[in-house]
DNA sequence: ATCATTTATTGACTTTGGTCAACGACTTAT
DNA sequence: ATAAGTCGTTGACCAAAGTCAATAAATGAT
């Protein structure tokens, strides 16, 4: 448990206390690939630390997938929408390498914020942290073509992607498949 | 200064105390039509809630503008991700009829965070708030068409929306305003 | 190693939205 | 009142991505 507390000293550094408190609502969990740690309609109760592994967040739209959004070591993975709503999970998330994760459960945590005011802080700052993700993203669809946003993805996370298809990837960036093969071939 | 106290009460009750250092930190600023709160190159040093009016966001891309958000009464108005980053602004914000609204200086906000434990906890609401909201414009992009983007748009906000000119609905929506006049007649 | 399945590529054609230009309805300034 | 601009609409054409189908390449299971 103490190589996770390295990660969150990251974004802020507890004292003993206060990690002896938070390290009680964290559960670490041995995922295997293709595992769903999360399905359509399920509510989402935790957000999950990844220590290792990737897992891809997609929407079954009557048949066809669509995915939002992968998350890599070092995010953070959940639906989080789901988690601050209190609304059932529109979205599957499933293991694309077996992984290693921490569940922070979401009652436990917000028992955490009253208690201790540097785990509250750390609520700001992981809703700080995902609200950029999104927005970096919001903006890739408004302001780049499918091209470009192709490029800026490799050139972000080459070595990550090696491992994920391409049709996946093509879903990502909210074109089909052909349309990738087509941007990759003409350049 | 009481009327904006309800409005901050919806998101946490804060006390006396606190509230009166809150109060502190708040700046009531009049604005009219078409003013800058905000231009492309500066740092966006505070957050604003509108008590009247509404702005838009927007990005000047070579002369081609586009707009990535509305704000209205009710809602926070900033460079949310300037603000968090310190990096300079890329977009504009620009009053589209007269406002009023009052800013909460950064600097100031983050020393009340350290201070009170309830306003760090206001400070996470909004950071979860603004997520909410851009995560909601992104699904738009990933699983709307713009005519579905636009039925929506105009469901939620049809009354706001009527004092604005159809070529920025076009760009918000992300399409020429062409293709918005066409949406509206083919159905 | 072989066979079956999945994934990636390519071609022909369709659909959707963009571009460019013209025009009419409204505003605004003089 | 008139002229100049702005805004929304419409038409003809273009470009980009989607669809469908065929095939090749890669992967996995036995």
């Amino acid at each position: 448990m103490e190589t996770i507390r390295l990660y969150f000293d990251k974004f802020i550094k507890l004292n003993d206390p206060e990690w002896a408190d938070f390290e009680k609502c964290i559960i670490k969990t041995n995922i295997v690939k293709n595992e769903h740690i999360l399905k359509q309609g399920e509510h989402c109760n935790y957000i999950a630390f990844i220590q290792e592994g990737s897992f891809r967040f997609y929407y079954d739209k009557e048949g066809e997938v669509k995915i939002t959004a992968f998350f890599f070591q070092g995010d953070f993975v959940s639906n989080y929408r789901s988690f601050l709503t209190g609304k059932p999970s529109d979205h599957f998330i499933e293991a694309m390498q077996d992984a290693v994760i921490y569940k922070i459960n979401l009652q436990e945590l917000k028992a955490l914020y009253d208690k201790h005011k540097n785990i509250e802080r750390l609520g700001r700052l992981i809703a700080e942290n995902l609200y950029l993700s999104v927005a970096n993203r919001l903006d890739s669809f408004l302001f780049q073509t499918p091209a470009e946003r192709y490029n800026a993805l490799i050139e972000r996370n080459s070595r990550l992607l090696q491992e994920i298809p391409q049709y996946m990837i093509a879903s990502y960036l909210g074109v089909k498949p052909e349309t990738l093969s087509r941007i990759r071939t003409r350049k």
